[in-house]
DNA sequence: TGCTAGTTGATAAACGCTTATCAATAAAGA
DNA sequence: TCTTTATTGATAAGCGTTTATCAACTAGCA
């Protein structure tokens, strides 16, 4: 039977208070807020659990090691900061993409990630800029 | 003082044959095609060379090792077949892309990836099928 | 409160890719 | 052809991420 630990809360709770996928490390050092002496074997442990529930899906990205977001969301695309190396989510899709593919070719899917630096990390206009964890 | 090694010239043939972007391993079979004795480590040399005299640029791919292409193409996008593993190149961009950011980020280059089956792969109604490579 | 088995944390180990090492080889000019 | 030295191939080592191990811990229930 599965328990119900202070863990995996932290864990859970760390990822919806974020508001954007978080890889294994950045989910580490948030939900140590709650439970300091988490381990980083046990996000992993629970991160494959969530997965496989289908409560948490992987974003894969370009050069980066996957990051984790709460599953069902409507399709969307991600932002990847390279400054502070935090990926946002986008909303929505511009549509039509899969109609680049060349004919006999059978699109499944699509990713799309824009690179650039996120409104704390843009260096000159910067309003309200926040501490930049990482 | 630089020199036309058959090694060299086998990894620049193989990369212009292939018409897609390979990673190391592919290229170290392709360009054993000529230079069976080829190594990995001198794939691995080659490419960072090309890529630091901006012959080569690397091609990330969400959840995937880099593939390597002919630096200078127009802007464009890439196809990876989830069945053969190779990496197609589409042409064009739907554009407006960067659009999608919200305000207060900076765009600086997106990538977009389709995921599917490639012709050869693609089960049914597969005209002039060739032999799979991967 | 006490028992039991699922869970945890620290660490080692595995894993895949990339780079360093080094003696042997071969390109390029004399 | 000879000599020099960049280049090579095989292998070990490095690196960052993910998984396995295992004794200690604790959630859940009687």
């Amino acid at each position: 039977m599965q328990r119900n630990t202070q863990q995996r809360d932290a864990i859970r709770t760390a990822l919806e208070q974020a508001g954007r996928p978080l890889s294994p490390q950045e989910l580490l050092v948030a939900a140590r807020a709650r439970v300091p002496e988490l381990g980083l074997a046990t996000v992993y442990r629970t991160i494959k659990a969530l997965v496989q529930e289908n409560h948490l899906v992987p974003v894969d990205v370009p050069g980066e090691p996957a990051r984790y977001e709460a599953a069902g969301k409507a399709h969307h695309h991600h932002f990847l900061c390279r400054s502070c190396d935090r990926l946002f989510e986008l909303k929505g899709c511009p549509g039509n993409l899969n109609q680049l593919a060349p004919g006999g070719y059978e699109v499944e899917r699509h990713e799309l990630t824009l690179f650039g630096r996120c409104a704390d990390c843009r260096p000159s206009p910067a309003r309200r800029r926040k501490s930049v964890r990482r």
